[in-house]
DNA sequence: ATATCTTTTGCAGTATTTTGCAACCTTTTT
DNA sequence: AAAAAGGTTGCAAAATACTGCAAAAGATAT
């Protein structure tokens, strides 16, 4: 077998699973893993795929030095953010939870917006505090120092003392039977509360966390009366969802 | 399965979801916990996520958020806030106020103390985030955009349900007679409560301050328990202050 | 065809990396 | 304060990598 064969079935493999094991490729070429090694040494040199321990990986597969500074999902969280500010009137008064897809809902108020916004999100606090005509309140309480999201008995209790017309909140898992789920029991309670609070609660979420569940529940779908991804109203992914009483966009 | 592919599940997992469990992971791809912390440890160097006890969470939501203006007199709030912080012994409750000198305090509160901070300023309880043996609880109410200072009747209202060993405030202008005044009425309200609300009430003031007045009254001298300034106790500028039954640091 | 040279391949011995484990410390929770 | 969960360190076994070398294969020149 030539070599140039070699090295192809190698890049074919790699192009299709995005990774093999030398010993593997070894074995089914029937030569020994050093020539494999040396192969593969070569083709990481020609940038044609990235040698790692034990094997090798395609290129596109790696995460090389680029810090995971940015938003994962930003496209869509920002389609879908740019939908849910469609919703928003003059005057209204609204909730906004937390979570990167909240921060992209806050960036995207139009600053000709007046709106009444609470928050016990710090992060989303920090940008409604840009907007001119939002009056922001903060919920107060426990502070996470992971979400720099306030949760607690004191925002709980804070929350049950206002009613608004929309709340905005991301979930960390939602199916169409099980609803709304957290892997975080602080959370629920908070979404809990969120949700009790308003007239209409408006959940935003990217396609990826469809059909996924966790431990804690937040509350049914039918308690959502907006659900807002990236996908069109109409995407077969979505079927599931359209049979329950809730509106999609 | 090589390292680079764990490690991508592990990215994924954080990207999406915000947090993952190492015992979690380490079940899902059935290696030890040891593996999954060691990639964890590395994809935290690499700033990919950030390591945190028992998982590991998105680098998104650790916000640093606040632009960093100029600090007036950095190096006298510096000053006071050293000598601020050695009041302070683990276990305390505090309140911690707002402004740059109540933020260079917060900045310089030594990680190995255990505290509980209250706190109503969004920069000062970012701060306060970072130390990992700090319980922050967010004092909620209307958030001023300027000072990025939550206030009102809410504030007020939950400050005098609180009491703490130590309150750390600032003032805009004080006078030996007159006491502590400030231009604005609403923080007037919010530091009357914080004074109100705690055993001992620590005023932090450079010296520039001293023997001016404004509008509105937050309290007597007296019912501060110690004022700290950039100067030397014996200063003679202190003179006026030395006469009333406060301390001096 | 033979001798010479180059490239490729496998092997053996020696490093290096990866991984799991155990003992011991630290943080968190109760 | 105790118990539980998580973290750290050092270590040893296993897997993988590297180096030098020599046989094999192929190419080139005489």
């Amino acid at each position: 077998m030539l070599k140039q064969e070699r090295q192809q079935v190698i890049l074919n493999e790699v192009a299709l699973h995005n990774r093999v094991l030398l010993t593997d490729i070894a074995e089914v070429l029937n030569v020994s893993v050093d020539t494999i090694r040396r192969d593969v040494i070569q083709l990481d040199s020609e940038r044609k795929l990235k040698k790692v321990h034990g094997g090798a990986i395609s290129l596109g597969y790696t995460n090389e030095g680029i810090p995971q500074q940015k938003v994962y999902a930003l496209d869509k969280k920002s389609k879908i953010a740019d939908k849910a500010v469609q919703l928003l009137k003059s005057g209204n008064v609204i909730i906004v939870h937390g979570g990167t897809t909240c921060l992209e809902f806050a960036k995207k108020i139009p600053s000709n917006l007046s709106l009444t916004c609470f928050t016990m999100s710090l992060p989303i606090a920090l940008e409604l505090a840009k907007k001119p005509k939002v009056e922001v309140i903060i919920i107060g309480g426990t502070l996470s120092k992971e979400s720099l999201i306030a949760s607690g008995a004191n925002a709980i209790h804070n929350l049950s003392k206002i009613t608004v017309d929309y709340s905005f909140l991301g979930t960390g898992y939602v199916d169409a039977n099980y609803g709304l789920t957290e892997f975080d029991w602080e959370s629920v309670q908070v979404k809990k509360a969120i949700v009790q609070s308003s007239k209409k609660a408006v959940l935003l979420t990217i396609s990826e966390k469809l059909n996924s569940q966790n431990r804690y529940k937040t509350c049914d779908l039918q308690e959502i009366s907006i659900m807002i991804t990236e996908l069109s109203p109409s995407d077969s992914k979505l079927e599931d969802f359209r049979e329950k009483n809730i509106t999609l966009l």
